[in-house]
DNA sequence: CTCAGTGCAAAGGATTTGCATGCCG
DNA sequence: CGGCATGCAAATCCTTTGCACTGAG
């Protein structure tokens, strides 16, 4: 399975006339085993030695390559995280407090009526819907008052 | 229904010790009749005379007295709606071309759904979520390919 | 030899803040 | 009168970029 990740994004990298180095392995070893999304502070503390500007440049190609996912949330810094379709889809729990991002599964039942729906989401305003993002915002555990 | 928008807001607004000045009346005008969410030069562009940092920090007020809500999507700038409670429970249609953004509103019967599966959401982790967020992201019309 | 990736440092750009002034309460 | 809101300009801070260097093919 890992050597799988890391052949799939070797070649998406190749498809985009990229390289796999060994920044851009030790980026997407350090997502592959977070149970969260990731800020680049974050990673790049986990693995002393690359510097910020590579972290940014190389999670800025892997997006682009479709390896990573960059999310915005109101949360000071932009995370991280693998692709969907090299890891489950997932959604996630946000705490609208201290900003951390909490990994989510929902229920496939759930999954099916939101992608029915997105389907026919756009069809009268011409919006063409790849995927879809579902959070739910509240308050963690360490949060609580 | 208009005059409740700006009684609510002024009044959200001494709960939290601060005045409904026509500035921010402005802000709350320009976002009430907007059919979707608002990026600050928006906001300010099309209220000739409000300065940006007047802008940014009134929007920073009304967020904090729950008056309007702050989007980030991936866009360069952040976006402001009103407060749900405000208007009607909607979600959004993201553009990942052009950061375009669209409001949409989803069956009641997926909107049950969602709440129901929100409600069991964190339990295991301790999390309280307090409300959801559901968006279709793709290309929009004017975008498309 | 060539060219993409790297690292450092400097630039960029949205957002925030300090401070003097004006105005509402 | 006192204190908050305002505007201007300067500062912040995440993120991007210029440039010279290094290493893989």
């Amino acid at each position: 399975m890992a050597v799988d990740l890391h052949e799939t994004a070797a070649s998406r990298l190749r498809d985009v006339d990229q390289r796999y180095t060994p920044n851009r392995r030790a980026v997407i070893e350090v997502l592959a085993v977070a149970p969260a999304p990731l800020t680049i502070p974050e990673i790049v503390m986990s693995r002393p030695g690359i510097p910020q500007s590579s972290a940014y440049r190389n999670l800025a190609v892997l997006e682009q390559a479709g390896v990573v996912r960059r999310l915005v949330t109101s949360d000071a810094f932009a995370r991280f995280e693998l692709a969907e379709d090299l890891t489950e889809h997932h959604h996630h729990l946000v705490c609208s407090v201290c900003g951390a991002v909490e990994d989510f599964s929902a229920p496939s039942g759930l999954e099916r009526s939101i992608a029915k729906v997105m389907a026919s989401a756009g069809r009268s305003s011409g919006f063409d819907a790849a995927y879809h993002r579902l959070d739910f915002v509240g308050t963690c555990a360490r949060c609580a008052a």
